[in-house]
DNA sequence: AAAAACGTTAAGAAAAAATTTAACAAACTT
DNA sequence: AAGTTTGTTAAATTTTTTCTTAACGTTTTT
């Protein structure tokens, strides 16, 4: 009856629908992902399970680009791998819990972080204290030396906090003192 | 009298700080700078205030870049602009405090996707109510109406904790949840 | 067993980003 | 005021990244 309304209101639909995808996309940027790949997340985002073809016709680009797309999103856990009876296609699903996705990117990120830069100060420190503790060192590097070594000390600290604030983040102590829905 | 050994030892304190500013460098992708800013940050992080000429000698990269650099870096409120008496030459220094740096950082990150998701979800969910409350339109539109809009209320959620965590960390008030060097 | 479907890798093309040299504008010196 | 110094912008180049087409290996269907 009413064909002319239902169209409108289609297309109405679809635009909601790319506005917010399209801002999805555009901040997921601090998630290191690429446009397409944002884009893609944002789709899923309102989509059920997808396979590659169903995305590339989605966002008009190649199969190989949606196989990679999918993979990053995969690596930071923002899409699954999913079974769909009957067909023998792979199909994916994006994570909709934004607390999981935001905890488990930024945790890896945050404990590589740590891992990395604690391991390079243990070198640096020893090496450090080699030249501190050697008395034939003249005078001006061996204090040189004490000042790096202070400063890296000292943001051991930090790192030490940011080990602590992801054990917070991976348990779900977090929401003990900052409640989910106040 | 010991030349050799003094040569040693400045190479070894050089050695030191390269491996940590190498490290730096490659965790700081998480913070979106190039490679570039990163080692810059790296090594503003061992030194005293420098100016463009400085940097470019000691990365030895050209002087516009290192201008870009720095500005990206002054971004991020990774290093700051300072005044060194004497010199008309601007001069850096580098944040070294990482608490400052990484609320800093994160919070206005985290900001930026509240803001402007939360903005395209207002246009969304009122272009949705529209299409939901018309009783003229197919009902199965209408109900995927519903479908997106629940959603959307739901994401509403995590955006509002985001909002709190961004005002803990601002505040400082997650230290005394989370004390620095416990 | 041959053919088709599916996902990935490889190679090449296109697009984007980073870097350099050159040119410029503003502030300072002499 | 002419000439320097300093930082940035512009244009051109190089490098890196992204994307597509083509080829491949595996699995499934017939």
């Amino acid at each position: 009856m009413d064909q002319e309304k239902d169209q409108r209101a289609s297309e109405t639909l679809e635009y909601a629908k790319d506005v917010v995808i399209q801002s999805i996309a555009e901040t997921m940027d601090l998630y290191g992902v690429t446009p397409s790949a944002g884009k893609l997340y944002g789709t899923m985002y309102f989509s059920g399970p997808l396979n590659l073809d169903e995305m590339k016709d989605e966002l008009k680009m190649s199969k190989p680009s949606m196989s990679t797309a999918v993979r990053t999103l995969q690596d930071i856990s923002m899409v699954h791998k999913t079974w769909l009876k009957g067909s023998r296609k792979d199909v994916f699903v994006a994570e909709k819990n934004f607390f999981k996705s935001f905890i488990d990117f930024f945790c890896k990120k945050w404990d590589r972080e740590v891992k990395i830069n604690l391991e390079s100060i243990a070198v640096a420190q020893q090496q450090l204290t080699d030249i501190m503790n050697d008395e034939e060192i003249l005078s001006h590097l061996r204090e040189t030396a004490q000042t790096y070594y202070t400063q890296l000390e000292e943001s051991k600290k930090y790192y030490d906090w940011l080990t602590r604030l992801v054990a917070s983040f991976r348990t779900g102590e977090i929401f003990d003192y900052l409640p989910i829905e106040e």
